[in-house]
DNA sequence: TAAAAATACTCCATAGGTATTTTAT
DNA sequence: ATAAAATACCTATGGAGTATTTTTA
């Protein structure tokens, strides 16, 4: 199989629709038919059910579209570190970190300050992306490491090494009546009076349909749930950020969340090396 | 980058010889030095240094055939699952656990017992493989789990669980003067009279020169043990399948061995999470 | 009947082959 | 002097385009 052909099918099977797809790989319709249609004869594999209204996955079509992903992503990050390897040869060597805005602030700034301060340290680059975008990052090679929080983010396949362990908390805005409780259960968060959860974007960008507020980044978070339209599951250290309009109550049921340092399994960087013990001796 | 560039690539960086390579692609040397040349003028950069008598890894060169084994790998392992589920959707679904003869034979027996006796367990078929290819075959597909040796086996990337953790020992002939001693460091094994190491296949089935007498597998590297022709250092479970004319030595500053269990780290097949919790129960 | 996938056909980009030249040891 | 990579040139497979037909909800 060529990745070109795996191009051609995650696009079909993420939009269910030949003539979408097409348009968004920047080709005509038919030869993206023809394209599937000669995939599936040679895989012998029937990948995807159409008819005139409606394209849908088969279970292997399931399969091949998870797989197919990985494989795209281990290709991207080929082309990528080869490329980075070569500027590295000529410029001097950086290290990219992926994070989120607003996540383990005081953490990450202390260790880039630790990490600065050893001998023979590189420039660390700081790659702020979309919440969920980090351990992809890392995957497809555009960074080379990554803070993750477990069990939210994918770690799987990644190495990593735990930096926090800390409860959650539900954040609400200061007065609302849970604020007196002691505690709240998972089962409790829907039913939290006029406090819909809020709706993220997907991948491709766009908003599923629901009656929480869209938000595109936390700032925008804190800021709702001041304004008491919504509240949020955070680690407990993200109540020290929030101003005194919000308030932090005890998710009693939910697993702690980890703080980790993830990085591609087979770095054979000695930068990243170097890095991850700065981080582990935190 | 397309598959082709990759697995192109790789043959070149793998025999370091355009001529050779051309070969064992089963196309001219021509187009090869051209898809190369190609290549490297889209990444824009220098993978390999040639001259008319040699053939040598640039450093990118040498990241670019790390990560481009392990994107062809994904892809071979994409090609081989669609495939398995296809099939899957007609036969009866199967898992394959990739092993290496004589290791941990009675833990895997009993593995694979408990495990049929699960309700709703299904058939296991076994591959054995060579020492370390089991790794790889969970890597490319041919496998859904594989019993590894850590720290001897790659496990990088993949979901593990320790099954058991032993000492490791040297396998001696009967009567070797280093027999009487309590134990052995890793220095001094270089210097076994007349015990050189065994040479084992690499990837291409080829040996590299040495004084050690060259095995295919463990059968007949127990029985060159006692010819008095070489050592071998095992996890001392090993030395119980020996027969009387081989002695086990502890080895005394080498790490446990741990037999582990392992599958790719993004499953989601209910059988293999079935197959690792009655491992787990063991 | 209408939206969407499949087919028919044409074209051209490029992978691959053979013959030859260049290069470095 | 020679082994080996690069270049020149040719062929043909197959990927992509436009126009059209088939399908089914």
């Amino acid at each position: 199989m060529e990745t070109r052909e795996l191009r051609y099918f995650v696009a079909v099977a993420e939009e269910l629709h030949f003539g979408r797809a097409a348009e968004r790989l920047g080709i005509a319709q038919p030869p993206l038919s023809r394209a599937i249609g000669q995939l599936e004869r040679r895989l012998g594999v029937r990948l995807l059910e159409r008819s005139s209204r409606s394209v849908s996955l088969t279970a292997p079509g399931q399969v091949l579209l998870d797989e197919a992903r990985t494989a795209l992503d281990a290709v991207a990050a080929a082309e990528r570190r080869t490329r980075r390897a070569a500027e590295a040869v000529e410029a001097a060597p950086r290290l990219v970190l992926a994070t989120k805005a607003g996540a383990a602030n005081e953490l990450v700034a202390k260790l880039l300050d630790r990490y600065a301060a050893e001998p023979g340290a590189v420039v660390v680059e700081v790659l702020l992306g979309a919440p969920g975008d980090q351990s992809r990052a890392v995957r497809d090679g555009r960074a080379d490491l990554a803070i993750l929080h477990a069990p939210y983010d994918d770690t799987s396949g990644l190495d990593v090494e735990v930096l926090v362990r800390e409860p959650q908390v539900v954040l609400l805005p200061a007065g609302h009546p849970a604020t007196g409780t002691a505690g709240l259960r998972g089962a409790d968060l829907a039913s939290l009076e006029g406090l819909p959860a809020p709706r993220w974007p997907d991948d491709a960008g766009r908003y599923a349909d629901g009656p929480g507020p869209a938000v595109r980044d936390t700032a925008q978070l804190l800021q709702l749930i001041e304004l008491g339209r919504t509240h949020l599951t955070a680690p407990a250290s993200a109540a020290d950020h929030a101003g005194s309009a919000v308030a932090a109550v005890p998710l009693l049921d939910a697993p702690e969340v980890e703080t980790v340092l993830a990085w591609p399994a087979h770095s054979r960087s000695h930068d990243v090396a170097r890095f991850v013990e700065v981080a582990t001796a935190l």
